[in-house]
DNA sequence: TTGATTTGACCAAAG
DNA sequence: ACTTTGGTCAAATCA
């Protein structure tokens, strides 16, 4: 499965992911299946738009180039370098980057932001830069830049309701976005800015401000999905020290599913949703609301990641995978040893993959 | 007692 | 065609 070198462009039909970790240009190609429209203009409820618009219009709009730091770029500078293609893949992402660092999926057209996630993690999250950003800003400055671009990205979509996908924070499961700003995309929500398969989106945030506004909008609410969800397994994914765990939604006819990958301390290191609700979230905070993958953002973990793709989204990074990234980025080389953290003392101590996490 | 979670096994897809 | 890995099923267990 870690084959795809390339851009996840081409992802399987299932799910297709994009993940952030990719040094790959910021342009997120989606699958060509369309989801994105599917999603959107699909089922009109959960269906949620995707967070990925939202990043995606941060990474999309930089250009690698550029001199804007796009999310992509200020994560690709946290990850050091970019590593080559194989290593790229998403066996190996998790292997090298996730606790090396990134949890930042490293899959290629995934990307993933902070989930649950609230902005203001992000920018506290030493794993997105470690250290000291490439370009001379401390990691922070960098998050926050990322930040600020991407609320303004939101809150653009929000405005221009064509971007409604972006926000897909209303995501299938939910997204550990601000409530309000999932419902507002949610109904906004429109196929248009999806369609084409590569989302960009203009950067031009001054920054700071939004950041703080979209910080706060984050840590207001921090990820609830609104929906319900039944485990329904759990396996250990051959690259991740993490295992994954498979949900359903739990709504009746609801074909929603998401994956689960959390730290040994419960962190989300990533979500990834396939499907969309053929149902309004149930608003009331079910059971669920807490638990699943949003109670991982909920938790106030300050680690969460969001990928959007048409018909899942992808949702990464966790403190623990921040710290790892820091670490990580600085041993670069080892790769699993990077982790020298909990999880890593976890990890040895539970080699195999059977391990509970309290959810 | 019911529903959810856990966990090993099975199946399918991909390499 | 085989091997590996991911995803799902289903029985057992727990709350």
């Amino acid at each position: 499965m870690a084959e795809n070198d390339a851009v996840t462009s081409t992802e399987p039909p299932p799910a297709p992911r994009m993940t952030v970790g990719q040094l790959q240009p910021p342009t997120i190609a989606l699958p060509p299946r369309g989801g994105v429209d599917s999603i959107f203009s699909g089922s009109g409820f959960g269906a949620s738009p995707g967070p990925m618009t939202l990043v995606s219009s941060f990474f999309s709009e930089n250009d690698p180039d550029s001199d804007c730091r796009s999310f992509s770029q200020l994560l690709a500078g946290a990850m050091a370098s970019p590593r080559p293609a194989s290593e790229n893949s998403s066996s190996i992402r998790f292997r090298q980057s996730r606790p090396a660092g990134l949890v930042v999926s490293q899959q290629q057209g995934v990307f993933t932001i902070p989930p649950g996630l609230s902005p203001a993690s992000l920018l506290d999250s030493p794993g997105l830069f470690p250290g000291q950003g490439p370009f001379g800003m401390s990691h922070q400055q960098a998050l926050a830049q990322v930040t600020a671009q991407a609320v303004q990205a939101q809150a653009n979509l929000h405005v221009q309701g064509n971007f409604p996908s972006s926000l897909g924070i209303g995501l299938p499961g939910s997204a550990p976005f601000p409530a309000f700003i999932s419902e507002s995309m949610q109904q906004n929500v429109t196929s248009s800015a999806l369609d084409s398969t590569e989302i960009k989106e203009p950067a031009q945030y001054s920054g700071m401000e939004q950041r703080s506004q979209l910080s706060s909008m984050i840590v207001d609410k921090p990820a609830d999905d609104g929906y319900n969800w039944r485990k329904y397994g759990q396996k250990q994914v051959k690259g991740s020290e993490f295992p994954r765990s498979y949900y359903k939604c739990t709504h009746l006819n609801c074909p929603v599913k998401k994956k689960v990958e959390r730290s040994l301390d419960g962190q989300v290191t990533e979500i990834i949703y396939k499907g969309q609700h053929n149902h309004p979230p149930p608003q009331k905070r079910s059971k669920e609301s807490g638990n699943s993958n949003g109670n991982l953002a909920s938790q106030g973990n300050p680690e969460l990641n969001m990928n959007s793709t048409n018909e899942g989204m992808t949702f990464s990074l966790s403190r623990r995978d921040q710290e790892s990234s820091q670490a990580t980025a600085e041993h670069l080389s080892s790769d699993e040893e990077e982790v020298g953290n909990d999880e890593t003392r976890e990890s040895e101590d539970e080699p195999d993959a059977k391990r509970r996490y309290s959810v």
